[in-house]
DNA sequence: TAGGCCATCTGGTCCT
DNA sequence: AGGACCAGATGGCCTA
């Protein structure tokens, strides 16, 4: 029983780490495997674009579901110094014997189904609510991870402080749209189509002079070539988030600008009945209000 | 101390 | 039936 029971767990922690099927939406349904090269070119559909992650990609990581709180196998703590949230006050964790008792807890030990009374029942349906902590409590850490993985993608300031979640989405559309303003703009083009990006710019402000040069210039944090002098784009980043909770814009900053919701989430915000896309696109409709932004040529153009 | 952010629990819904 | 996903509630931690 308990052999069954750790081989489904397994399987489990496998899939939150990416070794055998894609984490996301896609790969619950339909799971589908793209060699690297091709991961970005393979469908229209951008679910598809996600490639399995390398195996030893995050090693902490896939050891830690496999030690996790609720999922972890009796006396293992998850490693140290991984994943800083990791609480360590953890209220309830399940271990792994009792997830493979539920799943037997119904049938005699010749697999017989056995009468339920109302305690047993009670029993159960308390390590049914466990189990599915568990498995809530993993998806979240898979969520964590691909939000940790978005951070590390995406410029950063050189703040110790991580980036919010919401924070972190909202740095991840603007670093898109630059980049593919940048894949569209006139000389621009592309090295490798998964890794490097390399785009003809102009010395000094972006108005054509002289000859073009082209540059690669690595972010100062996270490794990912960003076609602009060294910490433009993340002083760019500075100036134009519009970061509610002020931590990218400090209060000060914001207080010039509209008035707009104190909460990250968007509660409270004029359009807080609209997605979070459709609020940016009202905010952003006007060209009055796209150039009362700063924003560089290329995000101007969209 | 209030507010922001987060992890966790929980019940409901949908899908396979 | 069981699992994934979602959103609301709750409580802890941290910072201004």
């Amino acid at each position: 029983m308990d052999g069954l029971c750790l081989e489904g767990f397994n399987k489990d922690a496998k899939e939150m780490s990416g070794f055998e099927v894609q984490q996301s939406g896609l790969g619950r349904r339909e799971r589908r495997e793209y060699p690297p090269s091709l991961a970005l070119m393979d469908s229209s559909d951008p679910r598809a674009w996600l490639a399995p992650v390398q195996p030893g990609t995050c090693a902490p990581h896939a050891d830690y579901l496999l030690h996790s709180p609720g999922s972890s196998v009796e006396g293992v703590s998850p490693p140290a110094g991984h994943l800083s949230n990791f609480r360590k006050n953890s209220k309830s964790p399940v271990k792994v014997r009792e997830l493979c008792r539920l799943k037997g807890s119904l049938t005699t030990d010749d697999g017989r189904q056995r009468a339920p009374s109302s305690e047993t029942t009670n029993v159960v349906q308390k390590k049914r609510r466990s189990a599915a902590n568990a498995r809530e409590r993993r998806r979240m850490h898979g969520l964590n991870h691909a939000f940790d993985e978005l951070r590390s993608v995406i410029p950063a300031f050189d703040n110790e402080k991580k980036l919010s979640k919401y924070d972190t989405l909202q740095m991840a559309q603007i670093y898109i749209n630059a980049l593919s303003d940048l894949l569209e703009s006139p000389g621009a083009k592309v090295d490798s189509p998964n890794r490097s990006l390399s785009a003809t710019v102009y010395e000094g402000d972006n108005t054509p002079r002289g000859s073009p040069t082209t540059r690669v210039f690595p972010t100062q944090l996270t490794g990912m070539p960003f076609p602009y002098e060294d910490a433009s784009f993340a002083s760019f980043m500075e100036q134009n988030m519009q970061s509610p909770t002020g931590t990218l814009k400090s209060e000060s900053e914001n207080s010039k600008d509209t008035p707009r919701s104190n909460r990250s989430d968007g509660e409270f915000s004029p359009h807080s009945h609209f997605s979070d896309s459709d609020e940016t696109h009202l905010e952003l409709q006007s060209e009055d209000e796209l150039s009362e932004l700063k924003l560089p040529p290329c995000i101007l153009t969209r």
